[in-house]
DNA sequence: CACAGATCCTAACACTCGTTAGTTTTTTTT
DNA sequence: AAAAAAAACTAACGAGTGTTAGGATCTGTG
């Protein structure tokens, strides 16, 4: 049993992960090879499978480790006493911050789920469903004590959602908007929509 | 020359094309192999390069189909003499119905661009630059006009149009919300993000 | 130093991929 | 009905896929 030499064991593991993220996102989780992963990390192919199952493992690892961070950074707004508009603000501060810091890991949840194998895919979506449900659920609230704008709660977090997860495209471009500029804008647009 | 029977090859090939953005949206194009098109077209493989030419084709006919219609879309709300909100209005929802009507080429000229090959590639990445740029033209001219808030006129650009690219995942859901709702909702929460 | 275990390598397997060649069948034209 | 054209088929190619087996090498502990 490997125990004691765990600490080593993951790092090479994670160090994997992340090589295979910027493939991932690049050139999409199936026109990235197990050899084309090798090759940035300095190994041959058959030397990853020491420290990984398989190339699904890697997407797994990703897709769920940037799920865990939401739900639980919503965990936490949940359980705050804030009004609703300002709740809605840290929500999307939060996602477009997790947009900016691990753009390659939240792209890759993003755009690259569907490969997942079953049960994981199930899993995955599941988590998705729930999550936008939690964040409907936050808006239809607002609207019920008056706080924010007649809106319909599931477009208004589409629109939210999908808004944010656009910021994959400046991240690849020739940013002449800065991060900051770019997160405050966004904010304003996003919030303002939905003020009475 | 096979001009005479051109309109039952054209045919044939539209077929072809339809099926196989079917299978791209589902599956990715990477994903989605030539047999598997060939299946659902009811024929060989091989049979498919009697009416194109590579797997590539179908992409590049497929983006570019959709790139054309949208910037026809464009020039014709530009030569409009409409204040900007309503030129605004307009274009969203060409763009949001461009999604609920041609959802799967949409979607294919969304996500899937990036595997053109060179220098159809390069073609289409300038057209939607130049596409957003022009967006963004008309956003600046409306804040000197003092028609509409000041907001960075990329980044509202990359808000509308990723906003309702995410109409992407309606359309998989069990659309408890009707299109027509998902419509009205989503352009008066980009429109009033807008307004001063 | 010697042993153990972790990590690497080479080689290969069993597929699948897009595409081409060559032939046969179907459809259209004369 | 004969000839020509279009479209289908079978078979195969070369390349690339994820993954496994088995052995070599490196690393750290006793």
């Amino acid at each position: 049993m490997s125990k004691i030499q765990s600490k080593k064991n993951s790092t090479k593991k994670e160090i994997i992960i992340e090589k295979a993220a910027k493939l991932f996102r690049e050139k999409g989780f199936g026109a990235a090879s197990m050899r084309d992963i090798a090759e940035t990390v300095g190994v041959e192919a058959a030397s990853l499978y020491n420290h990984i199952q398989s190339k699904a493992e890697i997407l797994q690892a990703i897709c769920f480790k940037v799920a865990n961070e939401f739900i639980s950074q919503l965990d936490e707004v949940e359980r705050s006493n804030e009004p609703t508009l300002k709740k809605m603000e840290t929500i999307i501060r939060v996602h477009i911050r997790m947009m900016l810091d691990q753009y390659e890991h939240v792209y890759i949840s993003d755009h690259e789920w569907r490969h997942l194998p079953e049960p994981y895919l199930s899993n995955f979506l599941n988590q998705r469903r729930s999550y936008r449900k939690r964040l409907s659920d936050i808006i239809e609230e607002g609207i019920q004590k008056n706080e924010i704008k007649n809106i319909e709660p599931y477009v208004a977090v589409l629109t939210i959602l999908s808004a944010i997860s656009g910021i994959e495209s400046w991240h690849r471009s020739r940013k002449t908007t800065s991060a900051e500029t770019l997160e405050a804008n966004m904010v304003k647009y996003l919030i303002e929509g939905l003020k009475k």
